[in-house]
DNA sequence: ACACGGCTAGACCGATTGGTCCAGTGAGGA
DNA sequence: TCCTCACTGGACCAATCGGTCTAGCCGTGT
């Protein structure tokens, strides 16, 4: 997994976001991180001086920017606000099944059972921001009523979608969630 | 903090929900936990022979028994399902915010990140269901055409909401939730 | 050819983890 | 009165935790 030609940091970073997702972040120690990324300890305080809690905001960043990516993928060659909706339900869903289907959101996984540190959940939320604020994007773009509020919501489906889904080791739950976004009037 | 008269193995119950919904299952040790409870360890393993698993399940069977509760006492004296709505998301938003805004919902922190255990898992989706099917009995009880999806809407709408409120740490979001629920229709 | 510095490798550290074990302790029944 | 047994209190344990530190590897610039 994580193959080898990555660059050390790279691969801590992406093991870290694997590993954190499955068992969060005080469920995964060290040594089990380090001998996952095939890493020495000295190249994790190397590249991130606070060791564990810097590797976990850079493994929560590099995650929401794959999130950020797979949203901008769904909406920007979309014809309408849902048909992107029901695309970005789809690759979730998909994602959802590749992951095994007991991983956590990767950023609340990762930054809010973090230490009690403020820092932590001010990321956290940033990086939300970023989700919510690029559907904004899309659904002003496409000229819907109320964009900051659908995006709220979608935002919401998507986070309690995710948790039903795991719950019940299905992803019809998600692909189920566009029908019930109330923007779903066919205009 | 939960005060000395109740017996020590209720105080080892409530305790445990509180700080496993504050940093997770493997964020509390059993030395704070203990000291919290103000129990000493052999209480623990006798109340509780398999330790902080035993304990754990129990943790979440008991917070989600009040849940089922408060979702009764939210339905019951309703005239309406969206009534019941109402005030099931008015109730949860004043637990949100009783709890320091920070919190998980206590049967995900308690159960998902738990040790890889499948029965941790098993458990945790039956007391989902719990939640579901009492919901979907007041849906059905009110004569709503689709009860099972709309509990499960009104499920996840809760989920989502909790997480997003966490976030933003304004409960806002909670009190705005019965307005997305689809079944918002007032007959 | 040599020195420098980014990076790796892993021994080592004290603190804390979850768990075991047993000697009390004290209320209730015989 | 004494026995019993559910329960408490805490010493103790190996294992693991996150973190520090130093020795050396190796590519690069001069």
């Amino acid at each position: 997994m994580t193959e080898r030609p990555l660059p050390t940091k790279d691969r801590l970073i992406r093991t870290a976001a694997e590993l954190f997702q499955r068992s969060g972040y005080h469920g995964v120690g060290l040594s089990e991180l380090l001998a996952a990324a095939d890493a020495p300890k000295g190249s994790l305080y190397h590249h991130f001086p606070n060791g564990k809690s810097d590797l976990a905001i850079a493994a929560a960043t590099w995650a929401s920017d794959g999130m950020l990516r797979m949203i901008a993928a769904s909406f920007e060659p979309a014809d309408s606000f849902m048909e992107g909706v029901e695309t970005l339900c789809h690759k979730i869903a998909k994602l959802f099944d590749k992951s095994g289907r007991w991983d956590t959101c990767p950023i609340s996984a990762t930054l809010f059972e973090g230490p009690d540190n403020t820092s932590f959940r001010d990321h956290a939320y940033h990086l939300y921001k970023g989700w919510i604020s690029e559907v904004t994007h899309h659904a002003r773009r496409f000229g819907l009523p109320a964009p900051e509020e659908t995006a709220d919501t979608l935002f919401i489906l998507l986070q309690g979608g995710w948790q039903l889904a795991r719950a019940r080791q299905s992803s019809d739950v998600l692909r189920a969630l566009p029908g019930k976004l109330p923007a779903a009037k066919t205009d």
